[in-house]
RNA sequence: GCCCCCGUAGCUCAGCGGAUAGAGCAACUGCCUUCUAAGCAGUGGGCCACAGGUUCGAGUCCUGUCGGGGGCGCCA
């Protein structure tokens, strides 16, 4: 709120420097930074140093007249050029006491930005297979998604979330997982049985059978295949409805893959495309090949058995060409995420994203291919692509494979470490890195974690309050006040929840909030070493510092909630 | 071979093209008769992988090299 506010002090200025013809016209860029030391002032700006260069003046002169200018503004109590031609800004007490006011009369939603301007975004993410648990390796998308989706609400756009459930009735996966079940099924009520060859062995196959025992008895014993796929599948998913929303993680839509061929959906966009001439049936697929000699990219035509239907891909960028429909007829997964995606933009969404794991990089290329090949504008389409999590455990990297049943269900991570130090993990790196997650460490030192750092701060906050109000201390209004630096900071730090939201939506970086919210608690804690809040001999500055708690406890709970973990008043 | 990600303190990692590169953990030294010590203050620890380039200015952008991780099916 104060960088907004400094933003729009400084377009004004230099638009009166271009009007008096000091500036020459053009589009300066507007910068407001923060100097690494805080003797240097609040804020600075570089603006003297960007727009040298096209006003075709020297820095030193341009710092000279912008300054003169917001010297007369009443909310600097200093502005001062340093260094090559930055501009410091120091801003007043009452300015700032007016900031920390309006946030503790707005309450949480001080941070939020209204959606009356926003995008329609639909965000798609875990949409793991209905044929096993929710594991830790899923936990970072999940927690991701989420996350990004709150942020993105709260810079103001409108935000679905969607789960897109790999239904499908002839994914070979998803019947090797049902024959699995029916084994497991036919053992339990003690037939004969015939475990399918390399199938679903793990906890996921034996309790969805032991459901389905506890559900029908033996009831089911002839039954076949149709019984135990949707079966199983049904079960499936609403474990892994429930694990998700145990962990903060919850869907707008479940969206059926099977429902788009029942609906005749994907017969329709592949028409589509045939109509416009970017699929066929010709037996040959463009390749795009890197010319060794030249390093020139160039486009290889290799002939193919003829039958199957080809998305001329490699026209829109693709690396090569991709089958839609098999040989044999069958269609593969893209013939239904082509039909998917243009179900979402039909739904009315101004934004598609896709949150990918990092073994599906290679598919954006083929995605956004296809989108455009419908006709849609790509750049309305977004892949994001999670780096993978390694789990170490006595030292070891542990495998996720679901047939094997190797991998660690997110449910026992959320026994062992609890909801808010998992997320805070996930959540504490970009997502564009690589982690490692030492689970015996994180057992150990969970209470370590900076996720109770950061707690703690809120906690101790809540603890202060209350007992400020027992002696009959309540937060009040700022008015004159002299601060001290560590609350000077404090309340900086508070104003700009907002403009780090804005950032984390833009960039997709989410993990900047959990920086915030490390910094946000190390300063109060700070504040709090160095500022006593209640002192009975000095009733008016006991009100003014408890009116600072308040705020951070403000900004720290939409903070937490925007992280999706848990504000707790007492530790 | 091609593609993606990474390389910053002993370890795990932050770091918006700006001023003296940070945090947590680990090590060491202090601080509870006053608001929660899950805290605070301090010490030690760095050729920001390397080499070029762009820039008034590069840990940050570009190119290349080296090293590490992952991915490249008419599987989903």
């Amino acid at each position: 709120m104060i960088r907004a506010e400094l933003t729009r002090k400084l377009e004004s200025a230099v638009g009166a420097l271009i009007e008096s013809g000091v500036l020459p016209p053009a589009i300066y860029p507007i910068e407001i930074t923060e100097p690494r030391n805080a003797q240097h002032g609040d804020f600075a700006t570089n603006f003297a140093l960007t727009a040298s260069k096209s006003a075709n003046l020297p820095p030193p002169k341009i710092a000279e007249q912008l300054s003169e200018l917001l010297k007369s503004d009443t909310c600097f109590d200093e502005v001062t050029i340093a260094g090559p031609g930055f501009i410091n800004l120091k801003l007043t007490e009452a300015y700032l006491a007016e900031k920390c006011n309006e946030i503790v009369d707005k309450g949480e939603s001080f941070a939020l930005t209204d959606s009356d301007h926003g995008l329609k975004i639909n965000i798609e993410f875990v949409s793991v297979n209905p044929n096993g648990s929710i594991h830790v390796g899923h936990g970072r998308g999940a927690a991701y998604g989420d996350t990004l989706a709150r942020v993105l609400e709260a810079a103001g756009n409108r935000v679905s979330r969607e789960f897109y459930v790999n239904d499908g009735v002839n994914s070979e996966q998803m019947r090797l997982f049902a024959l699995s079940v029916q084994a497991k099924y036919l053992e339990l009520i003690g037939k004969p049985y015939v475990f399918p060859e390399s199938g679903y062995r793990g906890e996921d196959v034996d309790i969805v059978a032991q459901k389905l025992r506890d559900i029908h008895g033996d009831s089911k014993a002839g039954a076949g295949i149709d019984f135990f796929q949707p079966a199983s599948q049904d079960l499936m998913i609403e474990s892994q409805k429930s694990d998700l929303a145990r962990f903060g993680v919850v869907f707008d839509t479940w969206f059926s893959e099977q429902s788009l061929h029942d609906a005749g959906k994907v017969e329709d966009a592949l028409k589509i495309l045939e109509d416009k001439g970017v699929a066929d049936r010709e037996p040959y697929c463009d390749e795009i090949q890197l010319d060794p000699n030249t390093k020139e990219r160039k486009v290889v035509r290799v002939p193919t058995e003829p039958g199957a239907l080809w998305l001329r891909s490699t026209r829109f960028g693709d690396d090569k060409d991709r089958v839609i429909i098999r040989q044999d007829g069958r269609p593969t997964y893209i013939a239904s995420d082509i039909a998917y995606h243009k179900d979402k933009f039909e739904r009315g969404f101004d934004h598609l994203i896709d949150v990918w794991g990092a073994d599906h990089h290679g598919y954006i290329g083929r995605t956004a291919a296809a989108i455009e090949a419908m006709g849609f504008d790509r750049s309305r389409f977004e892949a994001l692509i999670i780096q993978i999590v390694r789990f170490l455990k006595g030292g070891e990297v542990q495998r996720m494979q679901k047939r094997t049943g190797e991998s660690i269900p997110l449910r026992d991570l959320m026994d062992d470490v609890g909801v808010d130090v998992a997320r805070w993990f996930y959540l504490m790196r970009s997502h564009e890195t690589h982690m490692d997650f030492d689970l015996d460490l994180a057992k150990e030192h969970s209470e370590q974690n900076p996720v109770f750092y950061v707690q703690y701060a809120h906690a101790r906050i809540c603890s202060l309050l209350a007992k400020a109000k027992e002696q009959g201390f309540e937060p009040e209004r700022l008015s004159e006040t002299k601060f001290e630096q560590p609350e000077r900071e404090l309340i900086k730090t508070i104003c700009d929840l907002r403009f780090e939201i804005h950032r984390a939506a833009e960039s997709r970086q989410v993990h900047r909030l959990t920086t915030y919210a490390v910094e946000l608690a190390r300063q109060y804690h700070d504040f709090y070493e160095k500022c006593r809040v209640i002192s009975p001999e000095e009733p008016i500055r006991t009100r003014a510092r408890l009116t600072i708690c308040e705020a951070t406890r403000t900004a720290l709970r939409a903070t937490f909630s925007l992280l999706g973990v848990s504000a707790p008043e007492r530790m």
